[in-house]
RNA sequence: GGAGAGGUAGCCUAAUUGGUAAGGCAGUAGUCUUGAAAACUACCGCGGGUGACCGCUUGCAGGUUCGAGUCCUGUCCUCUCCGCCA
């Protein structure tokens, strides 16, 4: 959510960063007049509030007085007042509620080194790791791979559940799990992230806090439930909603989260991309890194946490480059997001595999997440930021792909050879 | 699912037949001190205003009332017991 004040301040340079954002600049149309007029309304429910206190309090001291002839004179004389106070509070009630409803539709504002640009063609490449293998065979990709091993079983995973579900087998189930731990335990051990375990079913509040909502319902599964409950899209939600309606202390920021979940996603709008393999599914598994960090940190800790990342792929000796999104790439609530992109053989490019955003104070100030400074002061909005570290499906690909031999078989990577003991590669059985 | 008890600011605890949120701890600043502690003084829920001040706040949402922590209805959450269950 943006501020209001901001808003007000700045509305042609927010106008301008809406159309880089490919988002209507119409949208502001209407800002000046609401947000005059729901200041206008809501002083004066404030006056006819302070009248009616008055009123009342004067009522209090008569009776305690005993003095009722002169109470009940008094009450006959503020009758009026409660149908004007209805109305005003009413009429505050409809100009806040249009204001949000404005302010909750607008993305975040990029960051100002953020490459302009209309979609990901604009992406500017910022760093590269590693050299490609070179094959002296015919490389094949994850599907006939794993299909070929009997670790991936997409065919049965249509019946069971549908399409873009899947089912892993022996090693490939083992191979998952294997980078799960693996990824869990660097984050936590060399990076510092507090492991957490949150629920993978959310209620509306945290999904409007994160930004989710109330644009991008389609994309959610959501319950029957009358509770308005839905399936995590990402434990991004229930991790930086942890502090929702919090002041925190300055003394405990920043602080690091990782946290390994399902994810599910309807891909409504998504028909027809990526419809071969594990690349894009209805579930998908991902260990997620969450900040809350202070304001002047966040673009340090989002170098970090994006290197923290990009570790992952180091340590598994898989080649990858770094994005920086422009701004009609970015999603809804980020400022600024790198992409980590991994090497595909079977598709000679990169692919994504992370995405690491900076949000700001955008989803402190929906999620009403603050912390006070030693020394006391107004509490300030924290910053958020959350990357996957790394999306273990697309891993479970990269692996399969740039370790497959000439006979289809699988090497593991000397990284997770400690998590998946007595396995030096899967084979055929 | 059934029965009961509860929810007051970061924590703990009050509030006469309804009369307009008291106090303690922790915290921050200051006085004193070589320094610290102790003691003392001020601040110490949220928002707005340069300010005197104003509005909001007892889980949440309604209702009754001139006035609700208190009475009524609904709802969420926590705890205890029973049932069920991994």
């Amino acid at each position: 959510m943006l501020d209001p004040n901001y808003v007000r301040e700045n509305l042609e340079s927010v106008r301008t960063a809406l159309a880089a954002r490919n988002f209507s600049p119409e949208a502001l149309d209407h800002f000046a007049e609401l947000d005059a007029e729901r200041r206008r309304v809501n002083s004066e429910a404030d006056d006819v509030n302070h009248e009616r206190n008055n009123a009342s309090k004067e009522i209090g001291a008569l009776m305690q007085a005993g003095k009722t002839e002169e109470a009940t004179a008094k009450k006959a004389s503020v009758a009026g007042l409660k149908e004007r106070q209805a109305e005003l509070e009413k009429l505050r009630d409809e100009a806040d509620a249009a204001m949000r409803e404005l302010l909750s539709g607008l993305p975040n504002l990029p960051a100002a080194d953020v490459p302009f640009g209309a979609d990901e063609s604009a992406n500017v490449e910022i760093r590269r790791w590693g050299t490609p293998r070179k094959f002296d065979f015919e490389v094949k990709d994850h599907v006939d791979l794993g299909t070929e091993l009997s670790i991936l079983d997409l065919e049965r995973a249509a019946k069971v559940a549908g399409s873009r579900f899947a089912i892993l087998n022996g090693d490939g189930a083992r191979l998952e799990r294997a980078l799960i731990n693996f990824m869990l335990d660097v984050h936590t051990r060399e990076n510092g992230y507090k492991e957490t375990q949150p629920p993978l079913i959310v209620n509306r509040d945290s999904l409007f806090g994160t930004g989710q909502l109330p644009k991008f319902e389609e994309d959610l599964f959501t319950l029957t439930d009358s509770r308005g409950f839905s399936l995590i899209p990402t434990a991004e939600v229930p991790v930086t909603n942890y502090h929702r309606d919090e002041i925190l202390d300055a003394a405990s920021l920043p602080m690091k989260f990782v946290a390994y979940t399902p994810c599910f996603r309807s891909e409504a709008g998504s028909y027809g991309r990526d419809t071969r393999g594990l690349i894009r599914q209805h579930q998908f598994e991902k260990v997620e890194l969450v900040k809350l960090c202070l304001p002047e940190e966040s673009e340090k800790e989002h170098e970090e946490l994006t290197a923290n990342a990009e570790r992952i792929l180091q340590l598994l000796g898989l080649p990858y480059r770094t994005v920086v999104l422009s701004t009609g790439d970015m999603g809804f609530s980020a400022r600024k997001t790198y992409d980590i992109e991994v090497w595909l053989p079977s598709q000679q490019t990169y692919r994504e595999i992370s995405s690491c955003s900076n949000c700001g104070d955008f989803q402190a100030r929906r999620m009403g997440t603050r912390f006070r400074r030693s020394g006391g002061g107004k509490p300030e909005y924290v910053h958020t930021l959350n990357g996957s570290g790394l999306a273990v499906g697309r891993t479970w690909i990269a692996v399969v792909e740039n370790y497959q031999q000439a006979d289809g078989s699988i090497a593991i990577p000397d990284a997770l050879r400690p998590y998946m003991p007595g396995i030096e590669q899967i084979s055929k059985v």
